[in-house]
DNA sequence: GAGCCGACGTA
DNA sequence: CGTACGTCGGCTCC
């Protein structure tokens, strides 16, 4: 364990690493206008700059080599004289680098006839005698010798140089079965090739161990090396001085007399200016900002490390009778962690406000606390989800689930999800938890302890319980932490799915892609990349001669409703196939990505991502089950692969018909749409006879399409101009069409219009349950950042109540199929769908749940119609 | 190699 | 110049 109060001493091999940089980086994307070729520049400052951001080194230094020439040379001729030459690319890079190292205040260390690895080698030995902890970052292998629990090696991996492995002194010994010291002993006896140092022939890295740990020693092996049998022992015995010459040239210099020493190296404010002209020199944009964000957050840093962080208690370690009785007397919140390792527990901690207890998970302590698991003692935890569903892969099922600090986090600032307990502990208490850097692969500092995570959780939950309006602590305890517990148990179940389904399918598209490729190839006359939008520009738009489309931001779109309009004006083979060709080449997408999903078991398992949206909808990832197709009849082929599972007899669909226009009604309380929704005539018809001022019988189907896109479109602050271009009709005639909805359903206008005015004084919006989102930018003077504010302010309460009313539904269809102790259970859930595999004999009582539940999950002034559908597979079951 | 972008699937 | 998402391949980075 590192002593995190000690100053971290960074040492870069900057030759090597910019050499790995160059290979790592095509050349030919990096050069400057005039010619100069700048990868390995770009690839060693993105890669200081990730190193500094990650280790917060308070000092700072690069070595170079000052030629091919050093003392090892004239030792032994030989020496690295088979290494070819520097490619002319390359050259030139170097003194460019050191440019921009001084610009970023950054010592450049340089010793004639010595090597970089020498200068490493000395400054992190009196680093490490000096009181530093020391990070040698170099592509030698010779600088594992210089690892020792004060030094620690980054050595990169064998592609690029923004992987870099951690080598401490356990991951020397795992990795090479030697002490760190022991190393250039290995290396001396194998050769090492780039050095141009033949080593024993036969010898490779097991041999050389083997002998190293029977000898103890290499000079004891040389002395005894009589004693060795075999051929290997001959090649030894031969090649005895080429051993003892390896050594003496691969053993690093830790006595270079250096101008200045670590405690000279602390890191130094960069030289803005300075930093923007070389990187203007090397048209470096990108890079720029990083280097400053990485400058910045070291300052932010070293500015927080004076905030004193408050000490969690010293978990005790409590056998399982101390913890059930320690368990006994807790009153009020107890904080939970339980970490999970391959879905399942691994640790446990627990806090209150003044105590911490932990354990290693095993059966005994399981026993011990599964009555109070199972309880309904409140408990409080950080990212439950994963937590609970390890619990219940323990046959556990968590009660008294009372908070969740994520959840809370994303209720209080649905944009900006934090991630972790490390976010939260900073946001709310403005303190850093002890953190192990999970990009390590080896972790350089411990993390806090799961007793330690309890407790910071307790502390941070305390802090946004204060935080917390009524409403939305209502939204969190009586929406989100039920639906919480009902996702778990989804994402547990899964979904069947047939792989031969999938398969043929596949199959039969990708035949199909290759022939229209080919059609379209002869149609242009030569071979394009069809999933390339750029080369699709060139031949639309140059070769082809078709005009210009859409601009975006790298060029001029090719999406498919600009295809349909060229199509229209400019009809060309090229077009279609090019559509067919993307059709045909997503949906194998999709089906691929979904193949590659499914479980020895059959079945795919979802993540619903709870805190993913800014509205209070779910999303789903790896993969997403919210997008399947529907639209096209193939692509729903699909989701006939959706299945029902073994021992189930059905797949039950439940969706909301039309929920979001329903909660307009309700929020406008318009009259003419709350009769539209209980005359029990069909929406768009009835909206349509009053807009068009006929009888509902001559809405014409023109008709009813208009006013479909109207309706839907107001939830999302559709313009006139945007309502033209979905229905290919005159801006006037969209106008038109606006006005005479709004005059027929004037309340409806006037909802839209307050709701986003009050938005704007109260700077937030609300769902009928209470749930809220922010919206700063609806005072913006920017008239674009504004009037996205508006439109996205005037969705939100739709889009976020339907949410709300999905996830009450959802949790008590969940809970009334548990309480009955039914089988049948919801699988997926498609934002306004459910999906319900129901078992043999339940359809009757699980669809009155479904439909009972749905129906009654919030109280409007219009009814909420269900429909329900019933099928083998979830095409057969949708409706 | 990381991240952006266009395109497109869903509600 | 219509909201909310996630994923893919191509391409940039310079």
């Amino acid at each position: 364990m590192t002593d995190s109060a000690k100053p971290t001493l960074l040492v870069v091999d900057g030759h090597s690493l910019a050499y790995r940089a160059f290979y790592a980086l095509p050349v030919d994307n990096f050069s400057t206008k005039d010619g100069q070729h700048t990868n390995g520049i770009y690839g060693f400052l993105a890669m200081l700059i990730n190193l500094i951001k990650a280790e917060k080194p308070t000092h700072l230094a690069v070595a170079f080599d000052t030629s091919r020439q050093s003392f090892r040379t004239r030792q032994y001729a030989e020496y690295k004289a088979n290494r070819s030459e520097t490619p002319k690319e390359f050259q030139g890079q170097i003194p460019l680098l050191k440019e921009c190292l001084a610009a970023m205040s950054i010592p450049v260390l340089e010793q004639e006839d010595i090597e970089a690895d020498d200068i490493l080698a000395t400054l992190a030995t009196r680093g490490a005698a000096e009181g530093f902890h020391v990070l040698v970052c170099s592509g030698d292998r010779d600088t594992i010798q210089l690892v020792t629990d004060d030094v620690t090696l980054l050595y990169p991996n064998v592609q690029g140089v923004s992987q870099l492995k951690r080598y401490d002194t356990e991951a020397v010994r795992e990795r090479y079965g030697v002490e760190p010291a022991m190393y250039p002993d290995v290396a001396a006896l194998v050769g090492e090739t780039s050095d141009n140092l033949p080593g024993v022939p036969k010898v490779g890295e097991k041999t050389a161990v083997k002998w190293l740990n029977q000898f103890g020693s290499l000079d004891d092996l040389l002395a005894q090396a009589d004693k060795v049998t075999g051929v290997v022992g001959n090649n030894l015995r031969e090649h005895l001085d080429d051993v003892r010459r390896n050594r003496q040239l691969n053993a690093l210099l830790t006595d270079v007399d250096l101008p200045i020493g670590p405690a000279d190296l602390a890191v130094q404010p960069i030289d803005a200016q300075a930093v923007r002209e070389i990187f203007a020199q090397l048209e470096f944009r990108t890079l720029l900002p990083r280097v400053f964000e990485a400058a910045g957050v070291d300052q932010a840093m070293s500015a927080q490390a004076a905030v004193p962080t408050a000490t969690a208690p010293t978990p005790s370690q409590p056998d399982s009778a101390e913890l059930a009785a320690w368990l006994e007397k807790v009153e009020g919140d107890v904080a939970l962690t339980v970490t999970v390792e391959n879905g399942r527990p691994r640790r446990i901690g627990l806090a209150t406000a003044d105590a911490a207890v932990e354990a290693n998970w095993s059966e005994e302590i399981a026993a011990a606390l599964t009555p109070w698991l199972l309880s309904e003692s409140p408990k409080v935890l950080t990212d439950a989800k994963p937590q609970v569903k390890a619990l219940r892969r323990e046959g556990i099922r968590l009660g008294g689930l009372a908070f969740d600090t994520i959840l809370a986090g994303w209720l209080l600032r649905p944009s900006f999800p934090d991630k972790s307990l490390a976010d939260l502990t900073d946001r709310f208490l403005g303190e850093k938890l002890p953190e192990s850097d999970p990009a390590q692969l080896v972790p350089e500092t411990e993390g806090a302890t799961p007793g330690q995570l309890s407790w910071f959780t307790l502390r941070v939950a305390e802090a946004q319980r204060a935080q917390l309006a009524g409403s939305v602590l209502s939204v969190l305890t009586d929406i989100e932490l039920p639906t919480l517990q009902t996702l778990a148990d989804m994402e547990l179940a899964g979904v069947a799915v047939s792989h031969a389904k999938l398969s043929e399918f596949s199959g039969e598209l990708g035949d199909r892609a290759d022939r229209i490729a080919q059609d379209a190839y002869a149609a242009i006359g030569r071979e394009v990349n069809l999933g390339s939008p750029k080369q699709l520009q060139e031949v639309l738009f140059e070769e082809l001669q078709l005009p210009k489309t859409r601009k975006t931001k790298t060029g001029y779109s090719t999406d498919a409703a600009v295809l349909a309009d060229l199509q229209e004006s400019h009809p060309h083979p090229f077009l279609n196939l090019l559509l067919q060709h993307r059709e045909a080449t997503k949906l194998r997408q999709i089906i691929e990505s979904l193949d590659v999903a499914i479980a020895g078991d059959g079945r795919i398992r979802t993540t619903y991502l709870q805190t993913g949206s800014q509205t209070g909808r779910l999303s789903s990832t790896d993969p997403n089950l919210q997008n399947i197709p529907i639209r096209t009849e193939e692509s729903r082929r699909i989701r006939s692969a959706f299945e029902v599972g073994d021992g189930y007899e059905a797949l039950l669909t439940a969706d909301y018909s039309q929920i979001e226009m329903r909660i307009m009604a309700h929020l406008s309380e318009d009259p003419g749409l709350i009769e539209a929704f209980n005359s029990g005539e069909d929406t768009h018809r009835f909206v349509g006879a009053r807009v068009f001022g006929v009888a509902p019988e001559d809405v014409s189907p023109a008709m009813r399409t208009k006013v479909k896109a109207m309706s839907y479109g107001l939830v999302y602050g559709l313009s006139a101009f945007g309502l033209s271009k979905q229905l290919r009709i005159e801006q006037s005639e969209a106008r038109e069409l606006m006005l005479e909805y709004f005059a027929r359903f004037g309340a409806v206008r006037d909802y839209l219009r307050t709701s986003v005015e009050k938005a704007r004084i109260d700077g937030y919006t609300e769902t009928i349950f209470g749930r809220r989102r922010p919206f700063p930018d609806l005072n913006s003077p920017n008239r674009v950042l504004r009037e996205n504010a508006e439109r996205a302010a005037l969705n939100a309460p739709i889009q976020g109540s339907a949410a709300d009313i999905m996830k009450v539904a959802l949790f008590r269809i969940h809970d009334d199929l548990t309480r009955h102790e039914l089988r049948s259970r919801v699988l997926l859930q498609i934002h306004d769908e459910l999906v319900v595999e129901v078992a043999p004999g339940e359809w009757d009582a699980a669809e009155r749940i479904v439909r009972e539940r749905m129906a009654d999950a919030a109280e409007l002034t219009v009814p909420l119609d269900v429909q329900i559908g019933r099928g083998a597979d979830w095409n057969a079951a949708g409706h």
